[in-house]
RNA sequence: GCGGGUAUGGUGAAGUGGUUAACACGGCGGAUUGUGGUUCCGUUAUGCGUGGGUUCGAUCCCCACUAUUCGCC
């Protein structure tokens, strides 16, 4: 079946609501740790399940070219794949386009670019990338869209925004996988028309949800608010709402004020892999000298890492090279917004999300310079 | 004991008779937003073994000492 969306709950414009799958239901505003690579970056399904993250992103394109949609078909399916039996959501691997392909050629037809591993000559369309993702059989697959950099003519935003909607309609007529929802992606830049526009017409193509692509991809936090401000207003209330790529503690709350249901980020892994955690009080980064022989957990937390671990011990790890320690860090970094998402959730059923912005930012950028 | 080589920051090392002593690693700090898993950026020697000497000037030349290393006895 296709995910169900039922709204339960709005406080200023946030939303509490809840997202059926056909791997369980899950709350919403959520956040969604993402493993690219049919993993969660050093976690097993298990760790991550204790962290109480209830959905994650994997990605089209990497599983496309390793180890390939018809290997994962034959597993019987990305969950069994990669032994995990909740709800994923598959990116379409425009963002790849953008963000890792250096001579790429954008046409009407697809992207040609060159393959990360081996340099070799690949050529990615809506068709290919819908289809793959049937294959993954993941629970929601994206739209195929443009990322275009920032910033960006207007004169080729407008562009874009139109060739991205003619992605769009032709992805959804090859998906053909009765199980699986597909959200398309509003694009538009910092262009507030060009934004409305893109959010009126991918509502028309009637799609199961609806994400705010193009951002977080170098503009400034008023920026970003700003597209979000003026593409949500459009989309249609009975339908999940998704920001692509965002995870910024703080970012997350301005976008559930927003009225965002979803986000996905890769901060919470990738910091963690480089040693820096967030706690209550602002990020931290655990290689700095005056952890040496701090022997107090890490946050004001329930995490298994925060439970059993200090920090001496866990800037030990990073300073080393241990692996364990991105993985201890990941759990907490991973459980930290997870357990911001639920602390939303119970603000906005108790109509206090402000008082919550207020109380939370207080205390975050306590230690920040 | 005799003969030769070498002595530069935490480490491995470049280098020059004349304002700021290369580079790498390490250290320290920062970055990171639909992940190309050890990434990127900044910073880090008032100092060139010790003591003399030559010179306008020495880390660079000379002498002694000390340390270290190689060979021989």
């Amino acid at each position: 079946m296709k995910i169900k969306y039922k709204l339960k709950h709005i406080d200023h414009n946030a939303r509490y609501g809840t997202i059926e799958t056909n791997y369980g239901t899950f709350e919403t505003p959520m956040f969604m740790p993402v493993g690219t690579l049919a993993n969660v970056k050093t976690l097993t399904p298990e760790e991550l399940k204790a962290t109480n993250s209830a959905i994650i992103l994997s990605n089209t394109y990497h599983l496309w070219l390793r180890p390939g949609e018809g290997v994962i078909d034959k597993a019987g399916g990305l969950h069994k794949f990669m032994n995990y039996d909740g709800p994923i959501l598959t990116d379409s691997g425009g963002f790849q386009v953008f963000s890792l392909a250096e001579k790429k050629n954008i046409t009407e037809e697809g992207v040609t670019f060159k393959s990360h591993i081996d340099g070799s000559k690949l050529f990615l369309t809506p068709e290919i990338s819908i289809k793959v993702q049937n294959k993954l059989d993941s629970d929601i697959a994206m739209s195929f869209d443009e990322c275009p950099p920032y910033p960006v003519s207007r004169e080729y935003m407008e562009k874009s925004v139109d060739r991205t909607l003619r992605w769009a309609k032709r992805g959804k007529d090859v998906h053909n996988n009765p199980k699986q929802s597909l959200f398309g992606i509003v694009q538009g830049g910092e262009f507030e028309d060009l934004r409305k526009k893109s959010a009126l017409e991918t509502i028309k193509l009637d799609f199961d949800g609806y994400a705010i692509g193009g951002t977080s991809v170098g503009e400034d936090k008023p920026t970003m608010y700003k597209m979000i401000d003026d593409a949500i207003g459009y989309l249609p209330e009975d339908k999940p709402r998704y920001l692509m790529g965002v995870g910024d503690p703080v970012d997350i709350i301005e976008g559930v004020i927003r009225g965002v249901d979803m986000f996905d980020c890769v901060l919470p892994t990738r910091l963690a892999r480089h040693g820096n955690a967030f706690t209550k009080y602002g990020k931290i980064n655990l290689k700095n000298l005056k952890f040496k022989e701090d022997f107090t957990q890490v946050d004001e937390c329930d995490c298994y890492t925060c439970k059993k671990y200090t920090k001496a011990y866990l800037r030990h790890l990073i300073t080393c090279n241990e692996t364990l320690g991105g993985r201890l860090l990941s759990i907490h970094n991973i459980r930290f917004l997870i357990r911001l998402t639920e602390e939303l959730r119970e603000a906005i059923k108790e109509n206090r999300l402000l008082e919550y912005r207020e109380e939370f930012l207080n205390n975050y950028t306590k230690n920040e310079s």
